[in-house]
DNA sequence: AATAAAATCAACCGCCACAGT
DNA sequence: GACTGTGGCGGTTGATTTTAT
C-alpha cells in the first residue's frame, strides 16, 4: 500500500492553465493569501489540485518574478553556487530574487550542462573530463556525488563545499572556469547579496505584468477563451492599445514587441516604478513570499499593482 | 515547404521533512 | 513514538517551439 495521493484526482483537471484559472487563482492569492494550498482550489473555484495550484503561483504567477533570459552574470553565478551546493535547486535559487527553483533547474539541465561539457567540465563535478575516465567511471561518479547530496540533508546556506577547489596546475583549468570557478564569493559580486535582496531587484518584473497581452488572445488556441478584460492587468492599456501587439498569443512569457508600444509602458512604468519602489522600499521582509503574502500590508500592494481586482465583484 | 531532430520549459510525480495530534 | 496532513523539493515527462536538413 502507497501513500494515499496528496488530494481526490478524480474530476481534476490537468495539464497547461487556462488565462481564466491564472485569473482565478491570482484573484484569490491576492485577496486572501495563501493559508492552505490544499483548501486554495476549492474556495478559488479552481478544479485543480492544491499542489498544482502552488506550483502554478511560485513558478508562474508570483508577482516578484523575473522573467527573462538568464545573463552570464548569472550563469556564472549559477555554475559556483551548484560546484558548492549541488543539485539543490532550491538554495541555489534562494540566491536569484524572482528565479523559481524549476527555472534554474531547467537553464541548468537545458544549457549549463551542455556549455560545461564543451568546456571540457563535467557538470556534475565540475572537474575537467579526463579522457581516460571511461563513461562508466563518470556514472559513478555522478551517484557518488549524489549519495553525498542526499547524506547532507543538514546543509544549509553556509554551503559545503564539494572538493571544488581550484584546479591544480598539473590538471589545467580553461581559463573562462577559472573566472568562474575562482571568483570571490556572493560578498564580492556585483548585484550578489546573499539572498538578500534589494529594492533593486526584488520586484523588476512589473515589466512583466504590464507588458502582458491578454487582450487578442488567440481564439483558436487551446487554452481556451479569454473573458480577462486588458485592463485587468494594465489598466492604462485599452483594447486599442492591445491591436499595436502583433503577437496575440497569451503567452506570459513574452514582452511587447511594439516600439511604440514599449514607450507608452515605459512612461506608464516610470510613474508608478517610483511609486512602487517606494513602497517596497517600506515593506520588504527578506525573501520569503510566502511571508510577504500573508503580511497585512500586502493589499497594499494590490491595490497599486492590481488596482481593477479591487473594483471587480464577479470573481467566484 | 515539409519533415525530422533538438531544444525548451511547464507541469506532474513521488518522496521527504516537519508540525500537529 | 506512531500516525496523518501538508508543504516543499528534485527528478522526470511530454507538449510545444525552434532549428536543421
Amino acid at each position: 500500500m502507497g501513500r494515499q495521493p496528496c488530494c481526490e484526482k478524480v474530476g481534476l483537471k490537468r495539464g497547461p492553465w487556462t488565462i481564466e484559472e491564472d485569473h482565478k487563482l491570482m484573484h484569490f492569492i491576492l485577496n486572501n493569501g495563501i493559508h492552505c494550498w490544499r483548501t486554495v482550489p476549492k474556495l478559488a473555484g479552481l478544479m485543480r489540485c492544491g499542489k498544482s495550484c502552488r506550483l502554478r503561483w511560485i513558478n508562474y504567477l508570483r508577482p516578484d518574478l523575473k522573467r527573462g533570459a538568464f545573463t552570464d552574470m548569472e550563469e556564472n553565478q549559477m555554475i559556483q553556487l551548484h560546484s558548492r551546493l549541488g543539485n539543490r535547486w532550491s538554495k541555489i535559487a534562494g540566491h536569484f530574487p524572482g528565479r523559481t527553483d524549476n527555472e534554474i533547474k531547467n537553464h541548468w539541465n537545458t544549457r549549463i550542462k551542455k556549455k560545461l561539457k564543451q568546456l571540457g567540465l563535467d557538470p556534475v563535478t565540475h572537474k575537467p573530463i579526463n579522457n581516460e575516465l571511461s563513461h562508466e567511471k563518470c556514472e559513478e561518479v555522478d551517484e557518488e556525488h549524489n549519495s553525498q547530496s542526499n547524506d547532507n540533508t543538514e546543509v544549509d546556506d553556509q554551503e559545503q563545499s564539494f572538493e571544488l577547489k581550484p584546479q591544480s596546475t598539473s590538471n589545467p583549468v580553461p581559463k573562462e572556469i577559472q573566472v568562474m570557478t575562482t571568483q570571490n564569493s556572493n560578498e564580492d559580486m556585483p548585484g550578489l547579496d546573499n539572498g538578500r535582496n534589494t529594492t533593486n531587484n526584488i520586484f523588476p518584473s512589473q515589466e512583466m505584468w504590464w507588458n502582458i497581452n491578454y487582450d487578442g488572445f488567440d481564439q483558436t488556441n487551446n487554452m481556451g477563451s479569454s473573458s480577462v478584460d486588458s485592463s485587468v492587468l494594465n489598466p492604462s492599456f485599452s483594447l486599442e492599445d492591445s491591436s499595436l501587439n502583433t503577437n496575440n498569443n497569451y503567452n506570459p512569457n513574452s514582452v511587447g514587441e511594439c516600439s511604440s508600444h514599449m514607450q507608452q509602458q515605459q512612461l506608464h512604468q516610470q510613474n508608478q516604478q517610483q511609486q512602487l519602489e517606494y513602497m517596497y522600499s517600506q515593506t520588504w521582509i527578506d525573501s520569503n513570499v510566502d511571508a510577504f503574502l500573508s503580511w497585512d500590508g500586502f493589499h497594499h500592494f494590490e491595490e497599486v499593482m492590481f488596482p481593477c481586482f479591487q473594483k471587480s465583484p464577479t470573481i467566484n
